[in-house]
DNA sequence: TATGATGGATAAAAGGTTTTATCAACCGCC
DNA sequence: GGCGGTTGATAAAACCTTTTATCCATCATA
């Protein structure tokens, strides 16, 4: 079907090797005159030979593409931006070192070694890890590395990760919610997602930072964004006690936005706002949202040049680079002075003496 | 490094074509006995076998993949949503028939034959073909099959393309406008976009309707969106006579949008807006954006379909596949009665009898 | 007892590249 | 005239799989 080394050979009266020499520069003791270079190049050019990358990774095994696994692609345009983000970052970085990317989705827990060793990539970038310890073990084991992007890692990690400090990140909600003058914030969790390590450390972060900060937390100020949205209607129902709210990622936020505007209250003047995961999403929302920044897109090239170190110079000790969150501030978070007292009680004062005597420690 | 053929057929104590036929089915004739067959078994799960793809490929010249060529991926994130949808649907579709996804990006022109044709995918899908006929020409040359997605057709078509009706899109905006009391209305396009052929279509859809509703239309009618919105802020200054903005794109009413909040005109009591595409960033805008609607998921899948058809049965004659559009009609939309008369002066009774008399038109 | 199926299995080629080892020719030099 | 070095080039193995052709029994049939 396409033409090859051989059909240049034959063109060019040479050897397969002399052509292979020329074309691409392989073999170091091989020597070619200048003039049957040349005669090389116009036969290559005439027959427009190009060159077969798979017969050239089966003999090489590079093939000089990464994988970039979701565990559910089907959610892309449906689903939070950041993974759109991450996606972007990855190829960016990829597509600048001349490497190419491929699209793994589904791949089931008990294929997962064989999807991965299969030959067709040199390295994986897996999001959203899962954390069964078996999965694990069998990653690590692969026979390419892969690198852990936008995952809390484990206490012992096997594999390296890249993932930002969402634990310091809900910290920042509160502290930004705090100086605000808020005193008690509801946290929106997402039904189905309570139990992987990014949403338990974002959790863990705000319960922290609420203590330190004197804050009153307890389990009634948790509630769950399932698909109707009954849990939050029904606390939204009773007339609730809170003047702000931190919603676990970005989706979360936008529908509390939706509602809090349907049911006539107003952000951020009745209620502020915060989401984490600050995307271009984030700047549409009205009012734009307030939430957590992870430098999604550094992390993700990050990812990709620790792939490309270990392809060039072999394994290295797992770790684990978290990069820190920062917080951007937009419309949907203000002062509760700003709070019309038209609708609910003013709660921030009841607190007011507990939190004086603890400033300090946020 | 891996596990081969050869170790698991050691191993079982047959030969290569032994395993190769109980493990993958390959070779018509070959016959194996069952007691043969669950020794093989047996030994390749204990070895771990994974076959090799890329020797495979390399054998059988097929790689179950499609490659998904964007002209400048690094606008993934940044740029008009429905590249995502595109990348979604195509992605799911190929999920669905365990086809991989491969991503091609900043493909030279030159090249483009060259990146298609060596033999790492079964086909591409080509979102924003571009114009150039002699790139046109290598794609239908190329040594696998090519599909234009959600581009304009060309008159004499080389490849098949999927498309969705640019010109019939502009159309329903001209007639939503004019049933809802417009009569000016000013088409905003952006810069270095002017001359692809979907937005060609789409000022030509909407030269027409204007033409046929007896609406004027000049080039005054149309305005560019630079980067730093100069000739927008122009047109805005100068006290439009419009009373309906189309703009050629998503992200570009987008920005429309927000010009208009941050110039404190109220969309759509002082000014109606139009997209488009119509994208999950439609409803997150304020207020959300009335838009133009390609199914393009439907389409990207149905791009996908035709490379599988094509795989399975040999290549057909070039065709063209044209989805119609619908309008997703949101808040940036309302009748000419709601515009406040304190902005501008009501320009909509002026034009008022042409119209009535050609009203049949649209 | 040939003849012909049939079941069970293998050898070997092919696919296109990279790369090592080998070879021929030539030159210069003792 | 034999030796070492250099230049220019090639043969052939290896990468791992698929697939065709071949082979050897065995068994039934005429």
């Amino acid at each position: 079907m396409g033409v090859t080394l051989k059909d240049v050979a034959e063109a060019a009266g040479v050897s397969i090797t002399a052509v292979s020499k020329v074309l691409h520069g392989s073999g170091k003791s091989v020597r070619i005159a200048k003039e049957t270079e040349t005669a090389i190049r116009e036969a290559a050019h005439r027959l427009q030979y190009v060159p077969n990358s798979v017969a050239r990774s089966l003999r090489t095994s590079r093939t000089r593409t990464i994988g970039l696994v979701f565990e559910n692609f089907g959610s892309l345009s449906e689903g939070p931006m950041y993974y759109v983000l991450m996606l972007d970052g990855v190829a960016q970085e990829l597509f600048r070192n001349h490497y190419r990317l491929t699209i793994l989705a589904e791949v089931s827990h008990k294929h997962v070694g064989g999807a991965l060793s299969d030959g067709r990539m040199d390295g994986a970038i897996w999001c959203k890890l899962p954390m069964e310890e078996e999965v694990l073990a069998q990653l690590a084991q692969s026979r390419i590395p892969v690198v852990a992007l936008n995952t809390e890692a484990p206490a012992n990690p096997l594999l390296t990760y890249v993932s930002c400090d969402n634990e310091g990140g809900a910290r920042l909600v509160v502290e930004h919610l705090y100086a605000l003058g808020h005193r008690r914030v509801l946290y929106v969790m997402e039904i189905g997602e309570d139990d992987t390590p990014d949403a338990t450390a974002r959790l863990r972060g705000f319960r922290r930072a609420c203590q330190e900060a004197g804050l009153p937390f307890s389990e009634d100020d948790i509630v769950f964004w399932d698909r109707d949205a009954s849990q939050f209607a029904d606390w939204w129902r009773s007339g609730p006690p809170h003047t702000g709210v931190f919603a676990w990622n970005e989706r979360v936020a936008g529908a509390v936005l939706r509602r809090a505007h349907e049911s006539g209250v107003h952000v951020p003047t009745d209620l502020s706002v915060v989401g984490f995961d600050s995307t271009p999403f984030c700047e549409t929302t009205s009012p734009p949202l307030t939430a957590v920044r992870q430098p999604i897109l550094e992390m993700a090239k990050h990812a990709a040049r620790i792939l490309f170190d270990t392809l060039d110079n072999g394994p290295d000790e797992p770790r684990v680079f978290t990069y820190p969150c920062t917080l951007d501030v937009r419309g949907s978070t203000a002062p509760t002075s700003m709070v019309r007292r038209t609708r609910r009680k003013p709660v921030e004062t009841s607190n007011g003496p507990i939190l004086d005597a603890e400033r300090g420690h946020p």
